[in-house]
DNA sequence: GCGGTGTGTTGACGGTGGTAACATTCAGCG
DNA sequence: CGCTGAATGTTACCACCGTCAACACACCGC
């Protein structure tokens, strides 16, 4: 029963990466990330139950899925890194690119800052570790700058800092959310979102410079 | 069979609101909003059929249980502008107002901008309305503001007016979404929050102040 | 070849959203 | 008062869901 496919490892071949992709499919054609297990199952070419064998649980499915989007928002954000110079530029780079993820994954985005996963605690713990890290690249990005004097804040002040980081991500999570919701569109034309959100990640940056 | 009660309206009661209120008593004891419809009749003592005299669809019900959310939101917002007094202690009651809301009502507010609703449009004409009074709330105040000379932006540049609207908009909807996700708890201690929410909303006004 | 283990299937259970047919109660009117 | 129709609530049912236990198959090392 050798197909034209390469290497089938297992059994029937790769069932969780295949469950993986099938919700991934159904997430972004539907926008919902409430689909039914049956129907993963049922797009893979397998039995309802089979899943089982992979996930212990339907929420343990829907981390896997979110999971893949943190690591992908991770990479999005250290290219950037990586292509921006300068604190404020990195500080930028770093806003535009995790509001183009959310912006272009819109049902991944809720999915993985909604509500399917109960509370942030009781994750498994490779997510919160993609959390955990992102929050420490921001900050060491704002800290650096505040060294150097780009921006007007005292790097020995930790709560300062924190209020620093706590005041972009918010920012950026709070547009990108608005942005998926819909909610901006009536106030901007959609066609324009990037150069609001360049505009909006400017304001954040505005009132972080020294007088 | 007359009770203490004064005037029941109609056959058994006054289902709808005892529906409204075993919803809203759900949502806030488990903190999820994706309850049963028949848990919800179950709890005002009625057969799970019933709701649908009241309302077409459990879609119909989360609705209305957000609009009285965001009623009771806007209330929260139009006290907290009676009380403060100058552009910029309304913007910052307003921000205060808005993310004390969200955060002693944690589950109802993910209810009323999260996923549970099908996009922003389709829904209710009501909760669109109350939506786009409390943006022209919001924009008002930055208007007025401007035009006084308080922020340091062009009152005539309805762009720019917009970038800040949606960036004071962006900034306390995500900082009470990272809130409420306990993502901003390893942060900083959770007993400042309220503290935390003060400098956050500084820090946007700051960005807004006149050089 | 053989047994065990990993993998997928079948079938069942209780629970869910939604509908239709039925039962009940109220309001209006003679 | 008694009748009638509409509003309200109940029962019974459907397809579907998540989950589990029992079963069937296929691959592995021996």
């Amino acid at each position: 029963m050798n197909t034209v496919a390469s290497a089938a490892p297992y059994h029937h071949g790769d069932l969780r990466r295949a469950l993986l992709d099938s919700a991934t499919a159904i997430l972004t054609e539907t926008g919902r990330w409430d689909f039914s297990l049956r129907e993963v199952a049922r797009r893979a070419g397998v039995s309802h139950a089979a899943s089982y064998r992979h996930f212990t649980d339907k929420e343990a499915l829907i981390a896997a899925v979110a999971l893949t989007g943190y690591e992908t928002l991770h990479t999005c954000m250290t290219t950037a890194i990586d292509e921006a110079t300068g604190a404020v530029g990195t500080l930028r780079a770093i806003g535009q690119a995790y509001i183009g993820f959310g912006v272009a994954n819109p049902a991944l985005y809720r999915l993985m800052f909604g509500q399917a996963l109960p509370s942030i605690e009781g994750l498994p713990p490779a997510v919160l570790a993609v959390l955990t890290e992102a929050r420490a690249v921001l900050r060491g990005v704002i800290l650096t700058g505040a060294r150097a004097g780009a921006f007007a804040i005292d790097p020995e002040d930790e709560q300062e800092v924190s209020v620093a980081v706590v005041t972009a991500w918010s920012l950026v999570h709070g547009f990108t959310l608005l942005t998926i919701d819909r909610v901006v569109d009536r106030e901007v034309r959609p066609q324009v979102i990037d150069t609001l959100a360049a505009r909006v990640t400017e304001r954040l940056i505005v009132g972080l410079l020294p007088t």
